[in-house]
DNA sequence: AGATTATGTGTAAACGTTTACATTTCTAAC
DNA sequence: GTTAGAAATGTAAACGTTTACACATAATCT
């Protein structure tokens, strides 16, 4: 179908040897048959085949990235920091989604085996197990908001337990005693993290520790709404509420609102990620700003220096830092 | 580094012809000698090189997705939509972004050949002759929200204009007689729709055509704020304005809060896109909705279908249905 | 001039699969 | 006990590159 190397050589009357040599500028050639080559290749509008130099160079100058779906914010920007520094680096992008079950981790690995120079992946469903045993040792790695004990793989996360601990002291200190928290699914490793700030922050910070405030919830909308619902029907009401991420804390601003509650006069509120919307609200939203493009971003460039350094690359684990962006919602803007 | 099909055809002693037959359920094989191979393709934790695959077979079962860039929602939601439609039909999705220059493209598709068995080109930016002269010919190709006249490649695009008619019509029929256009970059293909469909409107609707209420923008929010803030140093005032996208929109919001303009009590708003964010600002945005999700989910169709059908596959254009979104921006809630 | 080195080019193997074809072995019908 | 056919397996070429090696030829140094 589409033009090959030996087309062009026979064309210019040269070896395919020669043919390459001109094309990449490797070995000597002269000046002339340089000349006469590169007219072949023009004239037969010659585009080298990049799964046949793959295979010959053993390296596809791409990265794959294993991510569990694509819904929202945090995941496209992740990609958009990823691919922005990955271009930088002539590195190119092999996206893959949703590997929530073991079979799909599997075909994800596969479809990549060979085709990729190195590996990120994003799971942050605890899965450690299945994970490590199917995790390829033969090419770099590198974790993203993965919870995994081992230590023979770079890894990178989100201070999560950080930025919690410092959103919910942040509350403690403005004199909140009663801080409830709307949580994230129980086995996210990010939302476990988040829960730990929390809880700390409450102990360190001599607020009140109650059970009953602390929501179940799956970092969606909904789950946010009805979480609120559930608490104002409580005995025990917040005077401040954390939710583990800024979906929910819109959630709980709906439901607030529908109780006729004002925010943050009566309640306060916080939420996690500081996404976009997070600033068009009204009240605009208190959130836990993350620099989630900085993460992609920064899982490719550990990623390539792996890549180059391959052997005596020491793996490590890195903290991503998150701040606290005061804005309206808490009452302290 | 890793496991090739030959160590395990040693390990099982047989060809790796065998190897390869029980592995695809190709072929007839002994049932004895299909458990010997699955033994050892599980022990050696055999996974056949895809590249290598792919270069005896001629095909990838990848879909490559050039973008001209990677910001917003807009981008996410496409390679949201493909990839879901792509993994359903057991493709994945190899995305490239920001080509907005003849050298990139070139690059991207360089890397492209031999990877992918079809291709989805997404270049608003209006540069037809140079993307159709670079265009690869041997395999499938999608055009997405490209502004191209040929008529020999698949195109998909949103019925930008359309939209823009009934939302500037829907401004019209509620008495507006001025209203004002924030316009999107000239060069794009789907600013020019957008604004076309205003002006057929503003004209068959025997709304006032203004000049200088046709601002430009460039798809900023900060351009959307500018262009408030110069539209109300003027002698003309709008009663409504539309804007070629919400980012601009919420530009305008802000300046005319700033300035002290209710809406939509004195000056009605509307957008285009309907990103999430619309939804939550206060006024509720009014906009032109678009499911940008299922505009990437359709290119991959297309594309599967002409991939399928190789040679008899008819071209065809295809438009995305677009609907106004009413909220409370433009008055008529 | 002869020895050495540099330059230019070709040959062929290698990368990891699949698969057309050839070969062997088995099954069953006569 | 042939023989025809099917079933099981192996052989080797093909896919499109790169590159180690070999081999000329030309340039440079004693």
């Amino acid at each position: 179908m589409s033009t090959t190397i030996k087309e062009v050589a026979n064309r210019a009357r040269v070896s395919t040897a020669t043919v390459s040599r001109v094309l990449n500028n490797s070995g000597p050639v002269d000046d002339d048959t340089r000349r006469l080559v590169r007219e072949a290749a023009r004239e037969l509008r010659y585009v080298p085949n990049a799964i046949g130099r793959s295979l010959s160079t053993r390296k596809s100058d791409a990265i794959g990235l294993l991510l569990p779906d694509l819904y929202g914010e945090f995941f496209s920007e992740v990609i958009r920091g990823a691919d922005q520094y990955a271009q930088q680096n002539k590195y190119h992008l092999l996206v893959s989604s949703s590997h929530n079950n073991r079979n799909e981790i599997e075909d994800a690995l596969q479809m990549m085996r060979g085709r990729v120079d190195g590996l990120i992946v994003m799971s942050p469903h605890i899965e450690a197990d299945t994970l490590d045993e199917n995790l390829p040792r033969s090419m770099p790695v590198v974790l993203m908001n993965c919870f995994i004990e081992n230590d023979s793989f770079d890894s990178l996360n989100i201070d999560n337990y950080s930025g919690a601990y410092q959103m919910v002291m942040h509350l403690v200190e403005h004199g909140h005693k009663r801080i409830a928290m709307i949580k994230g699914p129980e086995r996210n490793y990010d939302a476990r993290e988040r829960w730990r700030g929390y809880n700390d922050a409450i102990r360190e910070g001599h607020a009140l520790a109650i059970p009953s405030l602390e929501m179940k919830g799956n970092f969606s909308e909904a789950s946010g709404y009805d979480a609120v619902r559930t608490l104002l029907n409580q005995n025990t009401k917040p005077t401040a509420i954390f939710a583990a991420n800024d979906s929910m804390a819109i959630g709980a601003l709906s439901a607030l609102r529908d109780s006729g509650i004002r925010v943050p006069e009566e309640i306060a509120l916080a939420g996690f990620d500081d996404i976009p919307i997070a600033h068009y609200l009204t009240p605009s939203l208190t959130s836990v700003h993350i620099d989630i493009s900085k993460l992609g971003g920064m899982a490719i460039e550990k990623l390539i220096h792996s890549i180059r350094l391959k052997n005596e690359h020491k793996k490590e684990r890195v903290l991503l830092p998150t701040s606290v962006v005061i804005r309206e919602s808490c009452g302290n803007h």
